[in-house]
DNA sequence: GACTGTCTTCAAAACGTTTTGAGCACGTTG
DNA sequence: CAACGTGCTCAAAACGTTTTGAAGACAGTC
């Protein structure tokens, strides 16, 4: 491992010299930049993290907590988020470091990276309506950036995608193809972006002069059961009268409800609409042969490279204002919907 | 954030003496080292590991990396390892940074994390036959050990269950019981422990004269549904002879297993004998109520220890020969397990 | 020839720790 | 009293980088 000293000796520089010509600074004239990058080059230098970062006071790593459900298995979204992530802070010469926790204080684990300083900041995911980690990163003053949003006022960077119109534009979607009796298969209650499509729902159905036939929270049993469990009482009128929409918080969900839909011999979309908003996880789709399904879409894989970057800008003082992204899914038919069926 | 200098200042002495102080070295004095020990206390000191890293050229920081399935979703045991190797290295002061990478190339996430000098060794899993991995990181000489073994001589440190004995002590219980037509649905074929448990299958039966009905590989389909088909093929005569017993690579092959004898109205254990190896990891059982399994099982949650401090002593000079370490899975005798029938 | 300014380079300090080599105070031994 | 250990402490160097403040070289202007 060469360092800039050797670099300096080699070409009767000092570090200083050495240190500026390859970090860009201007008053380096060109002839030596050149000099140096070449030798730097040949003696293959690579700059010893560590030490830039004693002097800097950065440690160039940020964290983040996955949290292991009561299943043991992860969140299905996780591996995918966590790729995009290492690739993207890579590109900012950050590391991620994971630290696995099932602690049921949720802060706890936050609390135990940041006391052995060696972190800049911190990536949360899945976060709850008031989610109590913000409020501990805020008091503490660590940066931060979130995966969604949580409740309240948006001071903090965040990428998310804007919940309450993906419902809006579902709705909006069957009720033009006359639609009348919508039921929604959510997310889990805890999540915050469960509330989100739920309040989205239920606003432009009201703007409609309709109401949700029924708003189902998702549970922590596997998503394919469960949309199945949930389409059969809601299809075998359970809840009142049948729905001739059913819109899915996720198309894992679609593709359990598509299968109810098959037991009861229901003919989609002639006697039921199916609806669902894709993350764009490869492994969620095809498992419904012969069947594209309408969704809204936001792949999840589009969302690393902004959250990486305003994690990486906050830390560098950026002001959170600048760092708050919310996009809209796009809508993409498929022939899982179409005209209300006749009554 | 206080320093060495700090507390040194506040009690008159050098930082050289606090910092012995604090380390336990035995040249300080009792009364001395209490003192220290209360400023630091008191000062709220956290010794500031990037300083202490520059000086000691560690960076107390170890890589996993995970490679991601065509499928994309992980290996299942890959949260059980991940929570307890985080915790059981930092335990030993070590911080576990985790790649994700869907390269072609085996060892180029490696080389890549090498260059950055940012950590101090690896953990690798899921071992394959003469691991490119391996010869890679030997070649460099940088400190590694392995979740199980790959062939050839083990000249690394490692934690490994034997897996030729699982397969031997599985036959042995069964051919003890009668069997003399056994089936193995192994774990898939470019894992070292696949071959290992076939090896030991093979050889067990051969040493009772016997010689298997079959060996099949396991496949990326889900495990379940791999040890349904399978077995609905095994059982219905397409490999010969219908075996009497069969193994499974994991819990999961062996609940398809169950569900396919169920398919054919075979009861067990008095039609078919099921034997499995078990992990201990809880999602995997529990699928067949009214039955408990017939297994060996090494919890996977017990590797994670020994690893991580395999490791760390590896990192810190302790000879390879130290740090090997191969368990014996215990036998638990369930009830999908009984005489053989008779023909 | 002195003064000013621009461009380029340098020596040194700083970050916080560990470790080396030396030194002081004290008591023991000859 | 000299010599010698022993127990404790310290100043300083080292790790490799970034950054500060100063200064050398050179040209242009009066």
């Amino acid at each position: 491992m060469s360092t800039l000293k050797d670099i300096g000796a080699e070409l009767g520089l000092s570090v200083a010299t050495v240190s500026r010509a390859l970090n860009g600074f201007p008053e380096v004239s060109a002839k030596t930049r050149a000099r140096v990058r070449d030798a730097a080059l040949r003696l293959g230098y690579q700059p010893n993290r560590i030490a830039q970062r004693l002097v800097t006071g950065r440690s160039g790593m940020v964290g983040m907590i996955v949290r292991i459900q009561p299943d043991m298995s992860a969140d299905p979204s996780f591996f995918e988020t966590l790729t995009g992530l290492t690739a993207a802070l890579a590109a900012r010469d950050v590391d991620l470091v994971l630290a696995v926790d099932r602690d049921d204080d949720p802060v706890a684990p936050y609390a135990r990276m940041l006391e052995k300083g060696m972190l800049d900041g911190f990536v949360l995911n899945a976060p709850v309506p008031d989610d109590p980690r913000v409020a501990f990163l805020r008091t503490r003053g660590i940066p931060f950036v979130l995966h969604g949003q949580t409740t309240g006022p948006a001071d903090y960077p965040f990428y998310d995608i804007d919940n309450a119109t993906v419902s809006g534009d579902q709705v909006s979607l069957l009720t033009a193809l006359g639609h009348r009796r919508l039921a929604l298969l959510n997310g889990e209650a805890r999540l915050a972006y469960a509330a989100e499509r739920a309040r989205g729902f239920r606003a432009a159905l009201a703007s409609e002069g309709l109401a949700p036939v029924a708003v189902i929270d998702g549970t922590e049993a596997p998503p394919e059961s469960f949309g199945y469990t949930e389409a059969l009482a809601l299809l075998t009128g359970r809840h009142g009268p049948r729905p001739t929409a059913i819109l899915c918080a996720t198309t894992l969900i679609a593709a359990g409800v598509l299968r109810a839909a098959r037991d009861l011999r229901l003919a989609v979309p002639a006697d039921l609409s199916v609806m669902a908003h894709d993350d764009g996880l490869p492994r969620n789709a095809g498992s419904t042969p012969g069947q594209t399904l309408s969704v809204t879409r936001a792949p999840l894989r589009e969302a690393c490279v902004p959250l990486a970057n305003a994690l990486v800008d906050r830390v560098g003082g950026v002001p959170v204002e600048k760092l708050q992204t919310l996009v809209r899914a796009s809508v993409v038919v498929g022939d899982s919907t179409g005209p209300a069926p006749l009554l």
